[in-house]
DNA sequence: GTCCTCCATGTGATTATATAACATTACAAA
DNA sequence: TTTGTAATGTTATATAATCACATGGAGGAC
């Protein structure tokens, strides 16, 4: 559906990946999102960078590293590890993308405007992961960290289970 | 909570690692802990799973399994990676050690009589780790999931950042 | 313009982390 | 004793990430 989605309350950010849209914006709107923050801050969105983001954009999925550098070959780049390690990093690094640790793979961010702590929802059935946001601070973690006196300068919050599309469908083989 | 603790208020848990504290009975105590819950759910609790719950009871970070691998071996154990991994796997499954995502690590389980969704806070200067509880259904990411549908089964929450002692100390160099 | 520097890219080699596949052993039920 | 099962051990391999060094291109100094 390219409209907006009627079921989800405003307090809530809504997560894609898991839910259907037009997937088309996602790739066109993420690399136009990630050229104007580059330009902004005076980064340089050379042309793997750029290649590596729009792979990344092409799946809600995170992809390993030595994925994405097959996609690089075919496309003429170069084809060693670093190749794809330095692009993402600097994505990382930049915010345009995530590392999923439960998965050593990477994903595009969702939210690429916006500094956030992202939290992640992965489906053990069909590898879709949908970003959300989360609150460090509040909650248990955040009361213990006060209490202790932890400062908090990142954090990698990942939720695995079941997405709704998978919930729906009798257990089947995986890649549904 | 299974009794009163009174020096903590009920809310928060109080987060072992980073706090002094007597540490001969981290090692003896979560040893015990450990054969009351295998003998208790017919478990068996092998010489080498001991062993590598010992290695990892004995500091509040956490090992690489290569590294627990090189303790194992001078303790006459097998030397090769899976004798590690399974032992690992072993006391993961069994809550009795977690996985820390962000380090590709191990670490003995701080509360191994309850059954709970674990966070930790980890210190980027000396690598101590401190295991508190989360609370997933709580919070924007709970939310989140409710509001998609997503069925949450595990999560990782990890936080990095500075421990107290070394918060207090002037950055000098790593290992304080 | 030339030279120079910085940064990004490319490559080969290596290290680190984790699993596959199969043989052997320990132990207990039948 | 036989037999089944779980645990351990070993070899080899897969997967993930980094090191070290060479090349190349986009500015800026001159
Ligand atoms: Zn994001
Ligand atoms: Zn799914
Ligand atoms: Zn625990
Ligand atoms: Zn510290």
């Amino acid at each position: 559906m390219t409209s907006g989605n009627p079921t989800v309350p405003e307090s809530v950010t809504p997560p894609v990946g898991f839910t259907q849209h037009d997937h088309a914006t996602c790739v066109v709107d993420g690399l136009s999102a990630a050229e104007a923050r580059c330009s902004g801050e005076g980064l340089h969105f050379t042309p793997v960078r750029r290649k590596v983001l729009e792979i990344l954009l092409q799946e809600h999925r995170a992809l390993g590293a030595y994925v994405i550098l097959d996609r690089l070959r075919d496309d003429g780049f170069g084809s060693q590890p670093p190749v794809a390690y330095r692009a993402l990093d600097f994505l990382v690094t930049n915010g345009l993308a995530h590392k999923i640790e439960r998965l050593n793979a990477f994903i595009a961010c969702s939210h690429p405007r916006a500094r956030h702590a992202p939290a992640f929802m992965i489906c053990r059935l069909c590898d879709a992961v949908a970003e959300a946001q989360s609150s460090p601070a509040r909650g248990a973690l955040g009361a213990a960290a006060r209490a202790t006196g932890f400062l908090i300068e990142r954090t990698v919050v990942e939720a695995e289970g079941v997405c709704p599309s998978c919930a729906e469908k009798p257990p089947e083989g995986k890649r549904a």
